[in-house]
DNA sequence: TTGTAGGCGTTATCAT
DNA sequence: ATGATAACGCCTACAA
């Protein structure tokens, strides 16, 4: 079924339904209604290949997630599941590309073979090969997430430097002295993502800024590494009364961790940290976090991109947002006795 | 740049080139070298829109997932991710499509405007609109579950009810007498969701066989659901002593459930269910479950629907899995006082 | 071995 | 207000 065999049946030619249908020229009301009546009849719908092809645009978008292996996390689901809804909402179709590494075969045919209006990149790193990518073929795109040179490109971003120092500070302010970072992976963190290395950025600003004893660990994206790095961190950092977190997978574990060794937190131990707001309740007790809008990015990255594929000259828009810190009930004052002994070695710690 | 202007520049014809790069017909050596030059100088790419219109297919699957409002399952998760990766290996596109309900405009343009040449349809329902409407429109697609007229259709399913079956048999053998089934939502449950449902027919004929006494609660796929689940049981049935569950989501807050109540599994208490590997090696003690294969069950979900794309005609081919039971650490035969106690009710219950 | 030309189903520019 | 007709970029049957 194609737009010749309605206008056959309609009796007008092929352009009077095609204008009939997308109302950008006027049709006598009879012959509208005539063809309608055809087109319910056959309940029939252009083909949207042909449409693209003439239109030179695709109503497409493509989004570019982690490759399969590396299991996803829960923030970046809800990234997924809320660009695509509000991309759906936008009458937008939304095509997955699975792609971390540079020479990715489905991220080539998105980018080359034009099958899509825009792009959205997750998971970006300070340098990443498919930014540059996407710039030289010329395809709109934003990224949740910014590399080292964000001023050339549109992103949103969540301020994670910001978040974590303003966490820190926070401890410091409830009298906590030896604190650790627990960051995300090793192989994150090598490869340059940008979260973990601007957490880490803030994490060392306020240790400085504060004449903290601040140590930073990197920790799998799961509770059982949590467990472990909580476990380990306990043992070589004893006097550790406080951790904060870009890492949520992990804060289970860090829970586990923490009543084994018989710490009640927060009488013993304090927690904070950036975590999708589902994880920071059903932390026990609630963590005291900064809630990532995981939902909104979705929704604010499609409309950016929106803009930037109606207007690809103009300057490129960023968004980075720093959500407030949730004051729940993982933080409190230092215990006495342990203050005492932070304190004490306070002087001789990191001039 | 298009196949003309490489054509043009290699000094050959349009149709040339594009056997040159299909190889569907033999080209000279000499040409054939002199048209790539030319394709490697421009970094041409044919172009996906118009090659679809001229095959008359898409290279493109289309992948209906719940709706972003109900948030993803881990387990559906890595349905969608291993869909997308076996897809990309097989150099097809995903095309998403958040549509639960029935009228959904995303899944509409999917199956009308022919932007796709088969779907792979998660959350499959008993009844199931989504499938009727697919099956009425003629386009070839496998479900990820499947309805209550499953001769009709394509599918790769979890026996849910034969592992529950096993299962609640497994605890019987260990002596237990009073054992729950947590399945999932109640808004699942009315919607007619197949594995919800046949997880509770697995429960009531072992329960009826193996001549037990037996609960079956809904509960919603969040580890407080999960905890208050546990709760209740508790306190509502005296001398349970065990749970089968299908709801991996719940797993944490039955584990902090349990933890609270003061009853340690497997000693005081046993559990086992049907989750992915991840859930059940991160419960404590590891739990003893049939582990839902989700990384391979997108891998066969994408192939039967390859052969359904290539053969639409033939009769449709299922694929029911069970998974073994890995007995891990959270079952164990139940505690004396309560055998004594649990064997002296079972006389008058349930005929 | 290569070229010509028609077709895929729309949209949109000229005409009328 | 409506109709021809030429794109859009590719594939492929037919011809040479």
């Amino acid at each position: 079924m194609n737009i010749g065999e309605i206008a056959r049946r309609a009796g007008v030619s092929r352009s009077t339904v095609s204008y009939a249908l997308s109302g950008k020229r006027p049709v006598a009301d009879t012959t509208r209604r005539r063809i309608q009546q055809v087109i319910d009849e056959l309940d029939y719908r252009p083909n949207a290949t042909a449409r693209a092809l003439a239109e030179g645009r695709t109503r497409t978008i493509g989004l570019v997630i982690p490759p399969a292996g590396n299991r996803l996390t829960h923030m970046q689901l809800e990234f997924v599941a809320s660009v695509v809804d509000a991309a759906s909402r936008a009458d937008l179709d939304v095509l997955l590309s699975p792609s971390g590494g540079d020479h990715d075969r489905s991220f080539e045919r998105l980018v080359s073979e034009r099958r899509i209006d825009g792009v959205i990149l997750m998971e970006i790193r300070l340098e990443d090969a498919r930014a540059v990518r996407l710039q030289q073929a010329r395809v709109p795109f934003v990224g949740i997430g910014r590399t080292a040179r964000d001023r050339d490109m549109c992103w949103i971003d969540i301020d994670y430097a910001g978040l974590i120092h303003h966490s820190v500070c926070h401890l410091a302010d409830l009298g906590h002295h030896r604190v650790a970072l627990v960051n995300r992976s090793p192989e994150l963190i090598a490869a340059g993502y940008g979260p973990a290395h601007r957490a880490r950025q803030g994490f060392l600003n306020a240790v400085r800024e504060r004449g903290l004893d601040g140590v930073e660990v990197p920790c799998e994206d799961d509770a059982r590494s949590g467990q472990e790095c909580i476990e380990r961190l306990l043992r070589s950092h004893p006097g550790l009364t406080a951790v904060a977190t870009v890492n949520e997978a992990a804060l289970p574990g860090v829970q586990r961790a923490l009543a084994d060794a018989g710490l009640k937190v927060p009488r013993d131990f304090s927690v904070i940290g950036v975590a999708a707001r589902l994880w920071a309740e059903d932390f026990r007790p609630p963590l005291t976090a900064a809630d990532v809008p995981a939902q909104d990015m979705g929704a604010q990255a499609v409309s950016l991109l929106l803009e930037r594929i109606a207007a690809p000259g103009t300057p490129p828009r960023q968004i980075l947002l720093a959500p407030p810190i949730s004051l729940r009930s993982s933080t409190a004052a230092v215990p006495a006795g342990r203050l005492a002994r932070a304190d004490g070695r306070a002087a001789g710690d990191r001039g």
